[in-house]
DNA sequence: ACCTGAACACCGTTCAAGT
DNA sequence: ACCTGAACACCGTTCAAGT
């Protein structure tokens, strides 16, 4: 990559965090490369899909979480390591409105810049399921697929005003119910 | 109202009908007016905003979800009349893609036409809700409010097409949860 | 190799002009 | 009283022309 290609590709993604933070994931995709100071062939060009620009902000994030469930997995009992994943979950998406329908879509997209991240999560999720269910601490009759609509459900009602206050609560609720 | 608004705003409902299914909660307006074959104006003359056109479709479904609820209490124990009124209202936002979103945040916006049904709902089910707890068939430590939401996160998943086909089963799961 | 921005095909919403 | 559609201010996305 040629200098100013890179520089151009490292301030688009600095303003592109600001823009998604600020708007969501649905953020204007010209409001990205007007404040970045770039014509928006240019933005176009290091991401070619609203999804590439998306996962190249939240690999970071999306990584951090999947490594966690090796170490929760490894320092706390199978019961508490799946509900500090689940934890863990909603608080990736809460400082991200929006970004758990593209992740949603994504999953069932293997053309999607995200798609690779979102199925490395509900592996690791799933590890940590099926650990529970060998301990007969979480019922056996659910799969990493359901784990991960319960917890995208939760992190939905996190991007809603009326509802995102409640989350903590409701997530306890749902996680006794999946605890047997 | 004259006769050729009235024949104007019936066609529009029909036809806005028809495209909010194809489409969802945010389909087109512009589409809606062409292919009722009237001007852009006059769907913002009777409809003045989107939420405006969304609640006159909806209103008839509400309203028999609300009137259920009364009619549920009537027929069964208080556990099986809260679990059929959380199957309606998923059922009620299936069969309108997007919907779920313009009711959850028209819960925070008095202003918002879909509001006062959208409180209506939830009070039905809140009704049900203390039933049930006063059966000592419900926890105590949930209110209406937790209820709309942990319905409106399972009619969000309803959207999703990945998750779609494990609602009904993600349903009883949570429904397990409330029911202590 | 990379950048630019005009161009195209769309939006939602308003409002002056017409009937 | 009601209808119309041009007008305005936006989009996402592509691509010929430039450096």
């Amino acid at each position: 990559m040629r200098a100013d290609a890179r520089k151009n590709y490292d301030h688009l993604l600095e303003i592109g965090r600001d823009v998604v933070a600020e708007q969501g994931a649905d953020a204007s995709m010209r409001d990205v490369a007007r404040r970045a100071g770039v014509g928006i062939g240019t933005l176009y060009r290091h991401f070619p899909t609203r999804e590439a620009l998306l996962e190249a902000l939240l690999r970071g994030s999306f990584d951090r979480v999947t490594a966690g469930a090796a170490e929760l997995a490894a320092r706390h009992d199978s019961g508490a390591a799946l509900l500090a994943w689940l934890r863990d979950m909603v608080a990736l998406t809460h400082s991200h409105r929006g970004v758990i329908a593209a992740m949603t879509s994504a999953i069932a997209a293997p053309e999607s810049a995200l798609h690779a991240s979102c199925v490395a999560l509900r592996a690791s999720g799933a590890q940590l399921l099926a650990r529970a269910q060998a301990d007969g601490k979480a019922r056996a009759d659910i799969d990493g697929t359901d784990l991960l609509a319960l917890v995208s459900a939760l992190a939905w009602l996190n991007d809603q005003p009326p509802f995102a206050e409640r989350v903590d609560r409701l997530l306890d609720v749902v996680a006794r119910a999946i605890m047997v």
